[in-house]
DNA sequence: CTCCGTTCTGCAAACGTTTACAATTTTCGG
DNA sequence: CCGAAAATTGTAAACGTTTGCAGAACGGAG
């Protein structure tokens, strides 16, 4: 079942050369004459030549490849800064390994053990995965090549969003259409992949309520674990207070379409009754018209792939850890659900 | 900065062994003495080793990659399908290799050669990605292990939902109702790369019309282009039509919610004035109560992968061309958009 | 104690590249 | 034309495994 094509030794013969002036001619590497450089070119063009991968990874130590590890693979975000990675990286000759960590053990498991990393890829990029800096040393000192996306650590580059400027920008928007009783709703506190987006916007949040001189109330923030019914349960809890918020920051579009449903269901309406801001500018949100801050996890992507190709080839003249896709990437998209219609 | 671990040759040395016995002590391969195989699992977990992938598929040929083309990666779909696919290809030891195949081009440049693709993996799954039959047979002379999922060819085995199931289990659900005038919205007709769900979803919509005796009206066919904005477009112009549709089948629910939206726009409600059906059942189908066709991407993406392993095994015992997710995995989900609140 | 059949182990040849280094050819100034 | 430098080519040694084959050790029957 399993054949084998045409190997250099072939093409050599055929092409009446060395197997070494194959190599440097297919690779297209210098001091080869021109004419010699065609001939070997058409003849292995004609034999259907390509050189196994396999063999020339041993040979030089260098995979093409690079492993990217998500908490889950058909998130919304994720999805897109994988869309957004892969794309970068088939642009430069490499494939793409996707790997979805979903819990503690997988995680730890999976990084623990470097060397045998550092064999298998060129380049790891580790998104929404928060390490200990321990564990970055590891993978540093076994040479893995990493860049890390939303969140960051001493020891690598990352590709980061400025998330406490989108917790600012959501609620300062509803704090400037009078808003002063906000509500939040926020990622899973304790999720066993704790990452770091949820506390990144709360401290907008809490930074902009502070600007007006407002104290943040423990009782308005209520976790809706990044679903949309999630977001349905919180929003209900927050209905059902005794002084119910007038405006809630929703730290996604999923978890706000859930928190538009639940104020649906008490028979209340947006903006008027409870205005709702979200995070991503998901498809949908446009459908309901749900403001929110609009993100691009697939320039985020890019930006990773980026980062990690000029650290595999050492071209490392960017400062080591800052951010890509910053301030000038996120925007609020203003909607019926804080605004009104027209 | 590239380091190498230690090999099997230090492995061996430090044991006081051949590395022949060494790669079968660590294999776990008969005819190695049960105190040789301790002492050697034991050295090499202090010196932790780890086999060098590249070395070992040069000198087996197999690469434990598999690769898996879909259309795009970020789509909701298609995610979930990679989702189920790479969890079993994970838990069989085998990685997987995501390449979006978004254009004909591509498709064409990434089929082209399959010696090569051959070489670099042990296997490919090829998704929505309907390809000539004599494309199929080029693949599989090179020897390259392929399943393909939501199409068929006569060469390979293949993972498949029945789709003109879905389109007569959606369409008869409408026509129970009491609908006779009942609109569709479709997939891209002309899509560059022509996939067969939009074409066997018709086909049950059309038996299902003709079962109650009611011919097929090509006004009443729009296509949405698989997005929300598209349906809401199709929507739109079929409420513009002179005799509109009662009723409404989207071949997906992103489709649906923007058909929902358009039916808002116009001042009119479902089930009352348009019943809306779509298919998937998409997260936020729950929340703006859509009846749909549950599918499940997930398991179908499974399924693929089980059956691809089977064929790198060479336990080929199942058909060679036939249906997993079948009737049984397809459900209708009624809710309000049909049948009205309780 | 011998002999034979198992069971283990080692030797060495693949696998198909890349790349120092050496050898050869070409080019060109004088 | 000569010789040296430059450009091109070839030789052979890695890279780190797996595996067929042969040899060694071992165990037990006679």
């Amino acid at each position: 079942m399993r054949r084998r094509g045409p190997s250099i030794e072939d093409v050599a013969t055929e092409a009446g050369v060395s197997v070494a002036t194959v190599s440097r001619a297919l690779r297209g590497l210098p001091n080869v004459a021109e004419s010699t450089r065609v001939r070997v070119a058409d003849v292995a063009d004609r034999m259907n030549y390509r050189a196994d991968p396999s063999a020339a990874r041993l040979a030089t130590g260098r995979t093409r490849l690079v492993e990217i590890a998500t908490p889950t693979i058909d998130g919304w975000y994720f999805s897109r800064f994988l869309a957004g990675a892969i794309d970068e990286l088939g642009a430069n000759g490499y494939e793409a390994i996707t790997r979805p960590v979903e819990t503690p053990e997988v995680r730890s498991e999976f990084l623990s053990d470097p060397s045998q990393l550092q064999k298998r890829v060129d380049g790891l990029i580790l998104v929404d995965l928060n390490i200990d800096e321990d564990v970055a040393s590891e993978l540093f000192a076994a040479g893995v090549n990493t860049v890390t996306a939303g969140f960051s650590t001493r020891r690598f580059p990352s590709a980061l969003v400025d998330d406490v400027h989108v917790g600012h920008l959501a609620t300062s928007h509803l704090l400037e259409l009078g808003h002063t009783r906000i509500g939040l709703i926020s990622g899973e506190p304790n999720h066993p992949l704790a990452f770091s987006v949820p506390g990144l916007r709360l401290a907008g949040y809490s930074a902009a309520l502070g600007e007006h001189g407002i104290r943040v109330d423990p009782l308005l923030e209520r976790s809706g674990k990044f679903t949309a019914p999630g977001g349905r349960i919180a929003m209900q809890r927050l209905l059902e207070l005794d002084d119910p918020p007038t405006a809630v920051f929703a730290m996604s579009d999923e978890m706000a379409f859930g928190a538009w449903r639940a104020i649906l269901d008490a028979g209340l309406s947006w903006p008027d009754d409870v205005a709702v801001i979200g995070v991503d500018d998901h498809e949908l949100a446009e459908m309901v018209d749900l403001s929110t801050i609009r993100l691009s996890p697939r320039l985020l992507g890019q930006a990773a792939a980026r980062r990690l190709l000029a650290l595999i080839r050492g071209v490392d003249d960017d400062q080591p850890t800052v951010d890509l896709s910053g301030r000038d990437r996120i925007e609020l998209v203003a909607r019926a659900s804080t605004v009104g219609s027209p």
